[in-house]
DNA sequence: TTCATACTTCGATCATAACCGAACCATCGA
DNA sequence: TCGATGGTTCGGTTATGATCGAAGTATGAA
């Protein structure tokens, strides 16, 4: 049995521009309407429409109605890790015009896969965690009892993510910086939690933007430093 | 700048069956002809060419002429890992009836992906690796001292990776494992090694076959086991 | 109940691209 | 040099699919 048509079918869908605007749209992990979709991918609402209705059936979105609106969403990460190894090959192949603007320099630094925090950022959250001893395994991430302590006084409600169905700790290949980030719960909590913080901001589409005293707590929580000491902060 | 045509560009060319069983039948790292390939396809020579053409002109192919003979490869492993990530997409939406067969049970306990070995037995060799210390770094994998000695000891040239412009450590994404196996220089080194021990044979397409004594050996090396009474075989 | 808004469906248009037979070009070996 | 083999290019065919105007359905608010 040949992979290749089960891979066309797939990569046939994402080869639409207009259905990789949407899907595009939907990586920062938020549910966007019909209308709001069609806008983002530049065409009409009965485009749009039809676009989603293949993607839904595909099984790449999920749909929710809420009154007369129709909201919709990435099914998984795994379609934004999809869409972000396109883009990674695309740039190595020279597919894209690499126009280094400012919003690409952001994108790198830090930017939302799904969920979770990701670039730059993602990178170093989950270098630093690891070399600070907060989650072992190398490839089967996991928690140790010092990352309990310190996600829990971070503010992070670790038995409420262990009782769900997703794993807690997960790499996620980057491919803005071609080494993985902090997927799983986790990573989407500490999202959640940086964010609640104000120590990051959302910004146009999936940048991230640190505070000042984000950076600098971020730094102090995560970074790859003498611990100790710059944590009395 | 939208993303969506970019990302369109690059998976409209995957889009293609018949393109898609071109990339597949190069997944295993080999180059094959045009005549090969469009066999490999399913589709006549002329048709063959002009894809091949065009995966050629997106710098997905890399092509070289032999006399008569035209031969392409991929231009680079993140070609095999879209393609895995594209298919582990496939099978997490369902676009796959996944008819269990014995081929499909080969490819997820031990194959080929790109030049390194991947499924089941690749994961397993970078987690006994780490497990043993002989790889460090979580994410930036690196050698550690233990570990040259061992990858020397098990018939590595370290000095003629180390050399290479290719990084000798890699996490490479493991799609029906959904974690990593070792890719990078090393990773194809170990692969060429247990080849050459006759640990390991190619067999159909990308499925690679462990011996018993292969297996044995695999498990006593780098398996995650209290190493030091085990490995004296 | 009526009107406004969100969304779906239908039908026609039109551009695109995969396909293959035929012809041509390039290389090899007798 | 000729014939065989590998591969490319050309031209015609045909199926596909994105697009949008128009019309219809569903929901919410006044």
């Amino acid at each position: 049995m040949k992979e290749g048509p089960v891979i066309a079918s797939v990569a046939a869908l994402l080869g639409d521009p207009a259905r990789a605007n949407i899907l595009t749209a939907l990586m920062d992990g938020r549910a966007l309407t019909v209308s709001e979709l069609a806008q983002a991918a530049g065409v009409t609402l009965q485009t749009a429409s039809g676009h989603l209705a293949k993607l839904d059936a595909a099984n790449l979105l999920v749909a929710e109605k809420q009154g007369r609106h129709r909201y919709f969403r990435l099914s998984g990460p795994d379609v934004a890790q999809v869409l972000e190894a396109l883009m990674g090959l695309a740039q190595r192949t020279g597919a894209t015009r690499v126009r280094t603007g400012p919003k690409d320099a952001a994108l790198r630094s830090a930017r939302i896969c799904y969920d979770h925090l990701a670039g730059e950022r993602g990178v170093a959250l989950l270098n630093g965690a690891q070399w600070q001893g907060l989650i072992a395994g190398g490839q089967d991430l996991a928690l140790t009892d010092k990352g309990r302590a310190v996600f829990t006084e971070f503010g992070i409600d670790l038995t409420r993510l262990e009782k769900g169905r997703r794993p807690v700790c997960r790499a996620c290949l980057d491919w803005s910086e071609r080494h993985s980030h902090l997927g799983g719960a986790l990573g989407a909590a500490i999202l959640d939690r940086l964010i609640e913080k104000q120590w990051v901001r959302r910004d146009a589409g999936r940048v991230l933007t640190f505070t000042c005293q984000g950076a600098e707590g971020f730094d102090a929580t995560f970074g790859q430093v003498p611990d100790e000491d710059t944590r009395a902060a």
